[in-house]
DNA sequence: TGTGGTTCAATTGCACGCAATTTAATTGCA
DNA sequence: TGCAATTAAATTGCGTGCAATTGAACCACA
């Protein structure tokens, strides 16, 4: 048989995008962030701001670094976000009186208040996804086994 | 029983960070992101830029559109970034003669070349995710799923 | 008691994402 | 043919993400 030198090499294979976990998640964190939109954009949120606001409903009263932690960004990320959260009036920033290194990240009435206008929002989305809620948490705990080992 | 208006409200169990489909994907594809980091900086690229190359090596010569439908992103996005690959040297852009509207996108040289520097990413990145390739495989599978539904 | 190292948040600079608008080219249809 | 509607890409403006640096406060230890 001739040299065929006009052949696709073998690595092609491995370059494709419909092949690639890291696509995958990109393009579809970026396709969930849509979906979103059109449900926070009422409320005055972008989502990233969402994802802060969910976790202070459900920790209230913790610093920034903390709060990096949880939502897995650092304070380069944060520090604009939150003083855009704080000119909304839904948080307030405080550094701590016993150390003023750490700055206290706390819920305004207003910023509690949002919780209650933001309640239909998972449901919304429950519906937007099209599958059952089952295969929805089998997803969401495989998604954060590989963030595990993603970020060792 | 007496009332306990200090309880928690029902609503908050949907809210909880770990229960968020969005919220996994979003962390978990920024780590993914931190990730190829280290692997694409040598080569010159950022991630999205990667995705529009590895879209570029596996379809060579398409519109600004057509390559925006292949990577779900739209040409807000893209003119900046092929810029930049342009000024790397690493892709050409020109407008059609045919139809003045579009503007077409092929590799150059190094352009093809760098896809033999980047035959290891696929490797590197396999290891990292400590989990067999089967189950990326259908992790993979079930991304494109929902990313489907969510783009209806 | 200093003083060097550490920690935390803020800042800077760059590259996305994307909505909204603009510009230019083409198409469709009266 | 002429002009409105449509299409494609570029532009503008804003909000992330994040590496790298800065600055301030705290700690450890000689």
């Amino acid at each position: 048989m001739p040299l065929k030198t006009t052949q696709k090499p073998a690595l092609a294979s491995h370059f494709l995008l419909g092949n690639q976990l890291c696509f995958a998640l990109y393009s579809t964190s970026l396709a969930m962030t849509r979906l979103y939109k059109p449900l926070l954009t009422p409320l005055g949120l972008t989502y990233p701001q969402y994802v802060v606001m969910l976790a202070l409903w459900e920790q209230d009263g913790i610093s920034v670094s903390k709060l990096g932690e949880r939502v897995f960004l650092d304070s380069g990320t944060l520090t604009p976000l939150l003083k855009r959260l704080e000119a909304a009036q839904l948080i307030s920033r405080q550094r701590q009186a016993h150390d003023e290194r750490h700055v206290h990240v706390s819920l305004s009435t207003a910023g509690k208040a949002l919780q209650v206008r933001a309640a239909d929002i998972p449901g919304c989305v429950g519906q937007a996804l099209q599958c059952d809620w089952t295969a929805v948490q089998k997803l969401t705990r495989q998604l954060q086994s590989l963030r595990k080992n993603l970020l060792v």
